[in-house]
This record gives C-alpha cells, sequence and structure tokens, in this order.
DNA sequence: TGAAAAACGATCAAAATCAATCGTAAACGA
DNA sequence: TCGTTTACGATTGATTTTGATCGTTTTTCA
C-alpha cells in the first residue's frame, strides 16, 4: 500500500486552489502566496486540476473551467469534419416535410440544419439548443425554447426544468446528435442532465433522426442516452464502415449515408 | 522593457477587452489606456481573438462581431435615453447582493445590467430574454432560461410554456422592464403574452425592481401588466416629474433616480 | 492628388514563466 | 532500524509573453 506523505495536507491544499481559481482566474505568484508553497508545487496540483478537469492552465496561472472564460465547442469547428456535417445535414433537411413542427438538438451538426431552415416559415422548431434559437432568431420558423439551465460547454438548456416544457409539447421530427453511438451500449454523451433531456425528447417524437458524422461511431462516452430501439433513423457519412451499416439495420434503424 | 508584476492574465485580459467592444471603446488606443498594456499586445490579443471569431479587426480597432441584431433594435449608444439606460442600470446592479438569484426581464435597460453581471460568478440568473441569456452565454453567473415561445420583436419567450418553468423557481430580485407605466393603469405593455409573464414573474419574486426610463411614464399600451402594489421599487431618470415622484411614493414602491 | 500622421506588421531582446531534474525530508512497512 | 515511496523545494535551461524599434501600409486632411 502506497501512502502518501501529507495525506490530509495536498487535496485541501488542492481545494483551496480551486476555490481561489473559481472567483476567476489566480496566478501561480498569487497561489504561491496564499498557500505558502513553492511555484513547482502550486504547478504541479494545477496539473493534477488540470488532469481532472477542474481548472485550465495559462501562462502565469489558470482559469476555472467551471463558469469563467471557458471556449466553448463552437469555436473552432471549420475543419475537415464541417464539410460532412454540412452534408449530413442537408440529407436531414430533405426529411423536413412542409408544416412540420421537428425539434432540434444541440451539437454543430444540427446546427448546420438549423441554419437552412431560416427561409422556411412554415415550420416549428422546438429546441434546446441555445446556438439553433439563435440562427432562427430573426427570421424563420416559429421557435419554442425549451428552457433550463445553460450549460456552457454545449450551449444547450438541460436539467429538470427543460422537461417541465418538453411534457407540454409532441413534435413530428427529432434531429438528434449525440457524442457517441455504437452497436452495443447505443446513444452516449458526456453529461447525464443532457442525456436526460435527449432521452425524453425522443420519447416525445414521433420519428428520431440521428445525426452523427463516422468520428462517433463505436465511441461509448459516460452518459448513457437510450437504445437504438427509439432510433428510427441514422444519417451519417461515407467513412462509416459498411460491417456497422449492415449490423445496425438489423437492428431497426434505417441508415442513410451522405 | 522592465514589466512591472503582470497583474492580469492574458484570458482575462482578452475577455476585458471584448466587454469593451462591446460597450464602444474599440480603438487600440483607448485599449492600450484601460489595459496598461503595450500597443503590441493589444494587437496580438486583437488577432487571438478575431481567430476566433470573436471580434473583427478593423484599421484603428476592432468591433464586436456578437451584435449583428443588437444594432436594429437596441443600440444606439450615442443617443441620450441610452445614458440613461446605462446609469439606471448600473444603480440596479448595487442593489445585487452576493449569491442573490435575480430574473432578468426583456428589454434594453435591463440588457445593459445582464452586461454587467458578465464577472459575477456568484449569481443565478433567470431571464426570459434571449439577448440577456446571450450576454451571459459564455461565462459569469449561472444561467436558467425560461422557455417558450420566441416572440421575435422582443426576443424574449412568452406564451404558456413559459409558465411551465416559472412555476418551479423563485429569485431574490426580479428586474423587470416595461413599455409604459402611469399612476392610474399601474405597468402596462403591447403584447398580453409577455404581459401575463412578467405578471407570472412578479409573483415569484420576492422583490419586483422596475427599471424604466422617464420617456415610459404615463403612457399606457395595450395589455395591462399589474398594478403598482407589486412593484418594490421604480429605477428611473432625473428627467421623471417631481410631481409623478411624489404622487408614486403614496402609492407604495420606493423611487430611485440614477 | 499628395504629404503628413496614424496605424500596422515583423523582428528582436528582456523578463517572466514553465518543465525537467536533482536532492532532501517525512511517512510508512518490513 | 532500514529501505522505499512520495511530496516538496531549489536550480537550470527552455519556452512564452511582452514591449520597443523600424520599415511599410493605410487613413486623413489640405
Amino acid at each position: 500500500m502506497i501512502r502518501e506523505a501529507c495525506p490530509v495536507l495536498a487535496p485541501q491544499r488542492r481545494e483551496r486552489i480551486r476555490t481561489l481559481i473559481r472567483e476567476g482566474v489566480a496566478r501561480v505568484e498569487d497561489l504561491r502566496k496564499s498557500l505558502k508553497v513553492s511555484v513547482a508545487t502550486i504547478r504541479r496540483d494545477l496539473e493534477v486540476l488540470e488532469e481532472q478537469g477542474k481548472v485550465r492552465r495559462v501562462h502565469g496561472g489558470a482559469v476555472s473551467t467551471e463558469s469563467r472564460l471557458e471556449e466553448s465547442v463552437f469555436d473552432d469547428k471549420t475543419s475537415q469534419l464541417s464539410k460532412e456535417k454540412q452534408r449530413i445535414a442537408e440529407k436531414a433537411f430533405e426529411r423536413i416535410e412542409k408544416e412540420d413542427s421537428i425539434f432540434i438538438d444541440g451539437g454543430s451538426t444540427t446546427l448546420f440544419l438549423a441554419r437552412m431552415l431560416r427561409d422556411r416559415n412554415d415550420l416549428t422548431v422546438v429546441t434546446n439548443s441555445l446556438r439553433a434559437a439563435l440562427e432562427l432568431a430573426e427570421m424563420g420558423p416559429r421557435v419554442i425554447l425549451t428552457g433550463g439551465e445553460l450549460r456552457r460547454i454545449s450551449q444547450t438548456m438541460v436539467g429538470p426544468l427543460t422537461s417541465a416544457v418538453l411534457g407540454q409539447v409532441r413534435v413530428d421530427k427529432a434531429f438528434m446528435g449525440t457524442m457517441g453511438f455504437c452497436l452495443n451500449n447505443g446513444l452516449t454523451t458526456t453529461d447525464p442532465n443532457e442525456a436526460y433531456v435527449k432521452n425524453l425528447v425522443a420519447e416525445h417524437a414521433n420519428e428520431v433522426i440521428l445525426l452523427a458524422d463516422s468520428s462517433k461511431a463505436e465511441k461509448v462516452c459516460f452518459a448513457r442516452v437510450s437504445d437504438w430501439d427509439k432510433v428510427d433513423s441514422l444519417i451519417s457519412d461515407d467513412k462509416l464502415p459498411q460491417s456497422f451499416v449492415k449490423s445496425l439495420r438489423k437492428r431497426g434503424p434505417k441508415v442513410q449515408i451522405a
């Protein structure tokens, strides 16, 4: 059994660091003076805390990942994947019929879809994505936001409050995103709150259409969303292995390659 | 070249730049004076922020990219009215205590208030204003959106769905806007749905603080919101007639002039 | 249009910060 | 008690950030 040198003090100190950083940002030098240890120790602690995802290190100190100055997922998304996401969104767009009421989930692929709806004013769009709502804030379909607590990293509304609104609507089609999908574990995402909302949406939709590029395939994340039986269609790109497509089709969902 | 003890970390400085740009101060020279760093650093920061799409650089400084929408209805920063709204918002800000949970209504005055909360992470903000939520979407307090149908003209969420979430929260202070207020008819606005939501909010707040510049005084709009008995304070500007202030104080609400 | 002024980009050196390494001390388990 | 493991602090060389300078580009104003 390996024991730490200072079993009580070290975690305590890290907690203090977190507290200090939570108030915004903190410099290494400030932390050193506050905690009366060497900068090396501070750096080591920050390294651990960053490993745990509690803080983000920057030159000169660290910032909290919880509430302050965190880059959102959407800022650097002009990569190769964007082309595929765009094509997936186009296929999804073709599924939308006149006068449909649809749900648009959070995520970048669904955001492309939202963008395409700006000149459709026959639709009703329900969304828990702040970004999607923004795309349609000025013109286009009737927009209904689900409400709930804002999850900064995904810019979506989640949590128990979200279900209060969702419980009162039904949609024809739900266009969902996911962080990971695989044959055995179905759909998974990082945040349980988010998973809960996704699941709830699926139950209030006549048709569930999953938009997910092939990079998400066979990935399993922390929070289980649902199994494949709730999913009516998957739209993905041509890098999805044929074997996966075959197996999935046997499980029920239609699979469309964009 | 002897650098003084660097008081502020790079991400923090970049956030400040963003804030300043949002408020209209955009010249490199102004930023340099505000942040007490060299123009080279400012330029480098702007370069990074432009890379991230947060600002757009122009010769002499930079402009915000976030406020496409804002320009139509809300901007007019130079106008006299905006100055008063800013001052009213500042007075409102002083009312906010540590750890408060507050509601922020739609409207431009309350939007100024929301903007000031970006570096407060001890608060919980409930809002039905898409703009207010946007101001706080990336950093600052915990944000809860009410949800509901998006009313384009005011960029707020209204209607029966909104009450589903509102029914489940209470706030310490509600900062409300209004289209018109007068002694006899109380608070009025243009849309009945909006009026309904405002009324509901007032019932779920311990303290109702009305932010309204003097141009709204003695105006009556189509939809009745509530009477003065629900309002605890009014914050307005010095063009509000003394007679009005006197009469109103007799009716109950405190009146503060910004 | 043309010249002065302002702003820009690139480059370089100074200073701060960082990462890696080593030596020391304390806390166990044998 | 001794050896091992771990945390801590100090040192050193590398990296990053910053500010100043200089030539170039853009804007302004006559």
